[in-house]
DNA sequence: TTGTATGCGTTATCAA
DNA sequence: TTGATAACGCATACAA
């Protein structure tokens, strides 16, 4: 059996009541008294039971990350942003992935919830139905967002638009005149940054034209390939691809070119999203839009620490991080 | 305030117990109460509060992994295989973390213990105790590891050995003779992979040189490229480098190499070590040791399911996984 | 300053 | 087949 406040009491010859109130240090307790309940707890090895705790406070002390699945980059990073804050902070991770599960998305938030799991919850990148999301409010559990936004939610983000304008403007300034778009087929994500790339045309008297974009789903090296022959048999003048999928995609496109015996920069010039290690390993190496993922998801963690915590400003707080533009060989 | 099995009891006009029994569909309740509760049930949105079941039940359904930090690849995919085969069970997972922490590894695997936060755990790369393992095993909280091995506990494992051995006999093969090796500075797995290095060497007939090693800490890119600086200024004739200390170094090395205007493999031969996606990517890509880490992860959940089933022919196994040399373009 | 009593949500034992 | 009651480990309001 393992050992509780009762057991303490017993061998001191207090009641739980004062075990307990010395293990939460309240100030109405003697210092002798203290003492000895202390000297038994470390003697009898004794740890208080998180469930136990749990049950009566009604808080869980767990956070959970929910994603479609753990092994993207994106998914990586922002965890790890997490973790690191949360190590401030008396609380553990769960994490709970959609992807591949018989439960689907809005069940697994429903369960979450109602069978009261975690005290609070990070979203990465999943949209959520907003009257769900009002039935966390009404429990009070905390929920932050991190990409997708919904409304009245804390949301930490990134200037998708304005990276996507770099990146096109980039282009533009190097008289490039015919740039293609590799862009994900979903998500507020994909929007925004079709809008800067839209909105980067325009401002430069560019003409948007539909066959210069090629939608990809997974987001892989394999996608790369394949975009760059629809993008060519479509567009023989092509000198320009911005690939808002993602740094993988964008190198599965230059190893195509390569292969064809394409020249980069010199036929095609090519940026990435994200600045992930290996575009400062590719050859050429891949000029790229540098999201700080790590710290969206530090800030995400913080801003749910807030929230937990009462702050009501922290509640509808929306935090964006802007891009930077990391300019290398393949421009 | 959330529904429990006492509200859906008062609606029905049944007492918790019966409610109870038919959550856990006991086969003594007569089908048309069964129906009535169901029905109250989804009227108003019940679910089992799991705080409450685990206090009386003495069971988490919790599934805790330790690791010193989750954003290394070797952890990541280990996760994921985990999180696969966790999906068909009833069981959620709990991420901890060493690195960085106010509290040491042990104080937090007693937290785990005592506090009774998990049914199981799959410790990751850690070396543990004995004596506090046995500890888990008397309170029978179920225990697997991954990598490091402890007698008598199950144990997921890589033959690192012959992995080390065969990209070292790669390399000689090949005609290379002052093979250069980089490989962490700790733990089980850089013991074995020297020894593999060093038995690849002495069949072959080549001396080993202590000045050929060169050890890292973090497995970082940077890592490789302090690695080649280091490996060179000791041994002008280095011809081959086998990176133990896994891809990411690897490919810093290379990094490091094309800098300096040294042709790799023409110069210098290198072959990586976990075949992570970046290794097919890097230019030239990277001749690597495939080590199918998420299949070790699913296999360490498997087995960690044996033990808390109560399966006692697993509690002692020990499972290992077979490498396999991917030949690319660095040597 | 400490003890008594009660409850958190659920399950299990026994009686009806 | 169902109800009454106690128990899991802990915290807290109130009484002493």
């Amino acid at each position: 059996m393992r050992v509780t406040i009762k057991d303490i009491a017993k061998k001191v010859g207090v009641t739980p009541a004062t075990v307990s109130m010395v293990i939460n240090n309240s100030q109405k307790i003697s210092q002798a008294t203290k003492d000895r309940v202390l000297k038994a707890i470390k003697e009898m090895n004794y740890h208080p039971n998180y469930i136990g705790r749990s049950l009566v406070k009604g808080k869980t002390n767990n956070i959970a990350v929910v994603a479609s699945f753990f092994a993207s980059l994106f998914a990586l990073e922002s965890v790890r942003g997490i973790e690191l804050n949360l190590r401030k902070k008396p609380y553990n991770l769960i994490l709970y992935s959609t992807k591949g599960m018989d439960e689907n998305e809005e069940d697994l938030l429903k369960r979450i919830l109602y069978e009261k799991r975690a005290d609070g919850l990070i979203i990465i990148s999943l949209k959520a139905k907003k009257e769900l999301m009002e039935e966390f409010k009404k429990e009070s559990v905390a929920v932050v967002f991190i990409e997708e936004l919904i409304e009245d939610f804390p949301t930490v983000k990134f200037n998708n638009i304005k990276a996507a304008f770099l990146a096109t403007e980039h282009f533009i300034k190097n008289k490039r005149k015919n740039i293609g778009l590799i862009i994900g087929n979903k998500g507020m994500n994909a929007e925004e940054r079709l809008h800067g790339y839209k909105e980067a045309l325009s401002h430069y008297g560019l003409e948007f034209k539909q066959e210069m974009i090629h939608t990809v789903i997974d987001y892989s090296f394999e996608d790369g390939e394949k975009a760059l022959n629809s993008l060519l048999e479509k567009n023989k003048k092509l000198d320009a691809v911005f690939c808002a999928a993602g740094d993988i995609t964008a190198i599965g496109f230059m190893d195509a070119a390569k292969e064809k015996g394409i020249n980069i920069p010199g036929d095609i010039g090519i940026i990435g999203f994200d600045d992930v290690y290996l575009a400062n390993l590719s050859t050429p190496s891949l000029t790229t839009i540098r999201q700080p993922i790590a710290k969206m998801g530090m800030q995400a963690f913080d801003l749910l620490m807030e929230v937990i915590e009462g702050k009501e400003e922290s509640e509808k707080k929306i935090i964006s991080f802007e891009p930077e533009l990391i300019i290398r060989e393949s421009t």
